[in-house]
DNA sequence: ACGCACGGGACTCCCCGTTGGT
DNA sequence: ACCAACGGGGAGTCCCGTGCGT
């Protein structure tokens, strides 16, 4: 804190957080170097001393892009005081925030990078599944829990139900982006939210 | 039409086969226009002559893929004298089919082209959105057709209900590949199923 | 004249007139054949029936344009039954008239191309150099009457003030496309003509 | 600024040097940036660094010719001391002096520059007009220091006396390299010199 | 920890000219 | 006389990564 507080921790993290909002916008391989050092008003010196090569920056937007997301989640996830079908719904609702921004559109650099460069760049994908079960587990453990304290209509593996709320999630930004419509992604949570409910034994109703 | 002519058609098509293998694999700016011509066994000049860039092709391979889908889902979406259901069933069959493929994963052109060039490419986005739109309305025709047949549980409407299966279909290739787990999508279309038959009056019993 | 009228010698004009209208605005090398195709709305087949190459057609467009500034001139050149100086003068008024068209400006193919290509293409070199020439010749001929009739204030050779002239007249159009100022072409005629007045014992008055 | 430094400026000046060797010769269109890196020693990477394109670089090729120009014309345009007419005298004497270089012609960049690309390429235009203004402020500036000293024979405005110099010298250029013959350059500038002495009162006889 | 100059190698696009056929 | 399909070869641009220097 003396005369230099830019310190290394800082760049590294503007560097991140400029590729992450110039590749949610075009994808990994049209992201330039040199076009997040301007945007991250740094230079390629600086790039190169904090990551080994342009994969490694991807690698490090997605762990970031994770623990953000943990901890917009958190309520939903953490708060094991309250029902967890509750928490669930609440799950829904905080996705369904994502897509109020009314400048930009709802997505995430794990679907972006994970379909780009599943097949091409190894380290970039373990990053994106790593995200992807970690959500997963989550969201699978909010599931066991409401199975244990609601029973169950018809059986089901927390897991898988957890994999397909999971798909739906990343294939609606999908499609809300291709649409150019973030009504389709909350039309689509109403629906999870209905099927969610059904696996259960006494489904809630749907929301007015 | 005799022998040289190379007919021009034939051509075309080989550079938009090239380019689909290749997409699929590395996403469009990793693609190259000469990779597409060594792959295809053509040159540059051909290249540019049936094309006027690369958008152009990529264009043109998502309109070809889109043929080509219909042309596998045509058992599912035009056999009108069978109960739409057990079609919706045959086409979710016929989606899982696609991934026993044992060399290649299961993926798709419009999934992959949107998710990359959505913001930055908008004649590729119109492109997939016009996919998106066919196989969504052709869902939509077999779910209301099914509705009218069989009564519905609690009211849904088919469109919206077709838009959440296409999103699940295309987020469960997204998933099925970052985790390189084709077993992940199985699973998911018959939750898929599950769901769909939780729409109607007199539900289907699950498969074995 | 019966069904094909588009004979073989209105094509090459064609040819010919689009190869000048481009490039009077690009230049040479920035004028490609498929760009002439396109203007003239004939194809590579007809260009490369007529014409070897590129270069050949540059020397068809220089000649093209000597015939046609022959006309233009004709008055002033051949009229033999006027006095010479008028006849310079009249010179200088047709040229002063070419800067008069609104919406292009005031250039010459032959400065255009001899500028550009005199060093690397020797052919395109020598018809411009033939139009100069021609020019040259035409203009000196009337220099050298307008001497023998009027005498002059000092001895001098025409050959020598018509190759002034010629300069002046290139260098003129280039400095007036350089400013945007067709005006200063205008001025420059109004002192040329002074300068040719100067030459002879009784100088015309200026203009008012 | 030690060794390594190969100075930016340094390099800079090598690819303008460079551009304005070749482009001299072969116009801008037909000049590559490869070729260019090869005459110059150095390779795109440098190239782009400096530069931000090839337009970008003829601007600086441009400047860098004027500034050159200044230096050699400084006698003329500079030293107060001496008569203005025979400091115009001397001018029209080092301009011939361009023209004994016995291996390469009398050309100049504003002139290949401005013909080739003025109405196409409007930053190169402009600079080219820069140069021609400052060169015309320069002559104007004597003539009418000349006109004060001596005063004239018949009115004339310093300024167009000077743009008519200014386009003869140009076209004269133009026509000494399609005519191949330097001489041409030379004679007129001696009637360009009879042309400045008659606009005096008292005229300086020709040189023998 | 960071900045600047640079190397070398693509990438997209386009261009000139030919060939086989109408 | 004319045309469509194509070959082969750069054009300009830009990008990733390195190395020197502070």
């Amino acid at each position: 804190m003396k005369k230099r507080p830019r310190s290394s921790e800082d760049t590294r993290r503007r560097l991140v957080d400029a590729a992450i909002r110039l590749m949610l916008r075009q994808g990994y391989a049209s992201t330039s170097v040199d076009g997040i050092c301007e945007e991250s008003g740094l230079t390629k010196g600086a790039f190169f001393h904090h990551f080994a090569n342009k994969e490694a920056l991807a690698c490090a937007a997605v762990a970031a892009w994770g623990a953000m997301g943990s901890g917009l989640y958190a309520q939903a996830w953490d708060d094991e005081s309250r029902d967890p079908l509750e928490r669930i719904h609440l799950l829904l609702e905080i996705m369904a925030s994502f897509t109020e921004s009314p400048d930009e559109p709802c997505v995430c650099i794990v679907g972006m990078l994970s379909q780009e460069l599943s097949e091409t760049h190894p380290p970039i994908r373990a990053a994106c599944e790593r995200e992807l079960v970690h959500w997963n587990a989550k969201v699978a453990g909010l599931l066991a829990a409401a199975k244990a304290r609601h029973g169950c209509a018809a059986d089901f593996d927390p897991e898988e139900a957890a994999w397909f709320l999971n798909s739906l999630w990343h294939g609606s930004m999908l499609v809300g982006k291709t649409c150019s419509d973030p009504e389709r992604i909350r039309a689509n949570l109403r629906l999870a939210r209905r099927f969610v409910d059904g696996l259960f034994a006494a489904p809630q109703p749907l929301p007015a």
